[in-house]
DNA sequence: GCCAACGTTGGC
DNA sequence: GCCAACGTTGGC
């Protein structure tokens, strides 16, 4: 079980569009970064990530599960682009801001701070709980 | 809306 | 294969 972290732009794609689509789960197409593909062909089932909304609110909000392997992206005829399916879990009770993370020195090499950005990132076991405390997330 | 950082592209 | 130019992202 690894874990993760997802950026999206509310207004393309927000938090509150996920959890519309519930168990069906929604493809995290348009992805055209090299790195951020790889980190979703890494990605197995059952794998959790967090939700993060840029620009706009700038604070992880949500909590997914991966539920579909990397396949190609729909958006496009390239295929050098794929994409991982994924389903909203939870909210985050009290949403962890961009701020509270880099106020955090347990979390100084989180990639949010060090790759800021990067729009699909690995995030760690460590980092997870953290995060997951400071939101008020049930174990 | 601005601008810095960074990834990608394309000419050589 | 290098590097300058360009486009995009995302915090402020």
């Amino acid at each position: 079980m690894q874990y993760w972290l997802f950026k999206s732009e509310p207004f393309k794609w927000s938090w509150e569009m996920q959890k519309a689509k519930g168990e069906e789960g929604e493809p995290w197409d348009g992805v055209r970064n090299y790195q951020a593909r790889n980190n979703m062909r890494a990605m197995q089932i059952g794998d959790q990530g967090f939700f993060y909304h840029s620009n706009e609110g700038k604070e992880i909000v949500g909590i997914v599960e991966v539920c579909a392997l990397a396949h190609p992206d729909p958006t496009t005829d390239d295929e050098r682009w794929e994409c991982v399916d994924i389903k909203a879990v939870k909210d985050v009770p009290k949403p962890v801001t961009l701020a509270a993370v880099k106020a955090e020195p347990r979390l100084e090499n989180m990639a949010l701070v060090t790759s800021m950005r990067l729009s699909v990132q690995p995030v760690t076991e460590e980092e997870w709980k953290i995060v997951c405390e400071m939101g008020g997330v049930d174990p």
